[in-house]
DNA sequence: GTCAAACTTCGATCGGCATCGTACTATGGG
DNA sequence: CCCATAGTACGATGCCGATCGAAGTTTGAC
């Protein structure tokens, strides 16, 4: 089978503010929650646009997960991610909201045309 | 003159995302931000309820207020800290009344008499 | 059965932040 | 003027997390 080797999956209440902000701190971590946001569908682990090495990508997978942010599962080798947004934001309300639009806003600051 | 000796305050929107989260993960700044929300009142730097040394706490109130989540003045030898609530939230919607949202619930859920 | 692809696990390294004690500065009271 | 009060500034220390490479594991394709 291939869900034995799915890690578990903490219920979001049960996460400990402390460990959400840690885990939304961290720069890349964050990119993969606006790319998961951002898309419609799941992706797998190596379909993200990130410059580090694959150990730390599934060090930030990880954590991502142990802070009930995005739920993990196998389709073939593949390991895919989502974002577990409603029942996040059941247990943070608007906190993703927060980041995610905070995030968008510096993103667009950076292009525009006015320099 | 007392005003010399205040740094300099940035406009909330001129600081990044990351350094405001970095502002709010430490657990004795988020204290310090929540006991400023819940009171009515202006607290000075010694009148926290905080299990730090002085320099310390000197330290966590200069990267609140680098982070733009703080004011700082003086009165008499006394430096008085504000929260900059209504800047922040234009620069930042959401995400003050978010974590402090989340962190009142832990509280509560610390304490009740089901345990 | 054999290989390649996709990740994970494990140790090691390295940099940054929280913390503290000490020394220093400014203010106001007696 | 002198002292107490209230903080700040400055190193020094110590820990924790991000990072990587190398080796291991699982799956699917052929």
């Amino acid at each position: 089978m291939a869900a034995d080797r799915i890690p578990p999956h903490p219920d979001p209440r049960d996460v400990p503010l402390q460990q959400v902000l840690e885990a939304l701190i961290e720069p890349a971590r964050r990119t993969i929650v606006e790319q998961l946001s951002a898309g419609p569908s799941d992706i797998p682990c190596g379909g993200f646009d990130l410059a580090i090495s694959k150990s730390t990508a599934t060090h930030h997978f990880r954590v991502l997960r142990e802070a009930g942010l995005i739920r993990q599962y196998y389709a073939g080798t593949s390991r895919m991610n989502s974002l577990r947004r409603e029942e996040f934001d059941e247990a943070f309300p608007g906190l993703l909201e927060a980041v995610l639009w905070a995030s968008v806003r510096e993103a667009g600051l950076r292009v525009p045309g006015v320099a």
